[in-house]
DNA sequence: CGTCTGACGATGC
DNA sequence: GGCATCGCCAGAC
């Protein structure tokens, strides 16, 4: 696999996760074999094609993207709690309950 | 073509 | 437990 580029392996990665899960940067960077490269997971999903589920993709915290990058605030969390995905009242995604671990 | 910045996170102090 | 710094390196300017 290491004919693909990066992001294309985090794209990869990011398609993988199941509705109902979230995953971080960093594990998402991790697995693409860059494990500090977690900047690059965020410019992936900025530049991310069609179709991928990058709302999927939260930082470790359970914080959210930016709301302009889903089209406005409150979309992203929108569509998280359509697939079943709690939040805690700062805002944040449950991790605890839905981190998708390797 | 040099410099700055960045959907982040780990580490050091 | 909060603040500063480094790493990652592709785009914007």
């Amino acid at each position: 696999m290491d004919s693909r580029t990066f992001y294309q392996r985090v794209y990869r990665i990011v398609s993988e996760i199941p509705a109902g899960s979230v995953m971080t940067y960093g594990q998402i960077a991790f697995y693409a074999g860059k494990p500090r490269a977690a900047r690059f997971v965020g410019r992936a999903m900025r530049l991310a094609p069609p179709g991928l589920p990058c709302h999927r993709v939260v930082g470790k915290n359970g914080a959210l993207a930016p709301a302009e990058a889903f089209g406005g605030p409150g979309a992203q969390r929108a569509l998280l709690e359509r697939e079943g995905i709690a939040f805690l009242p700062g805002g944040r995604v449950n991790m605890k309950k839905h981190w998708l671990q390797g």
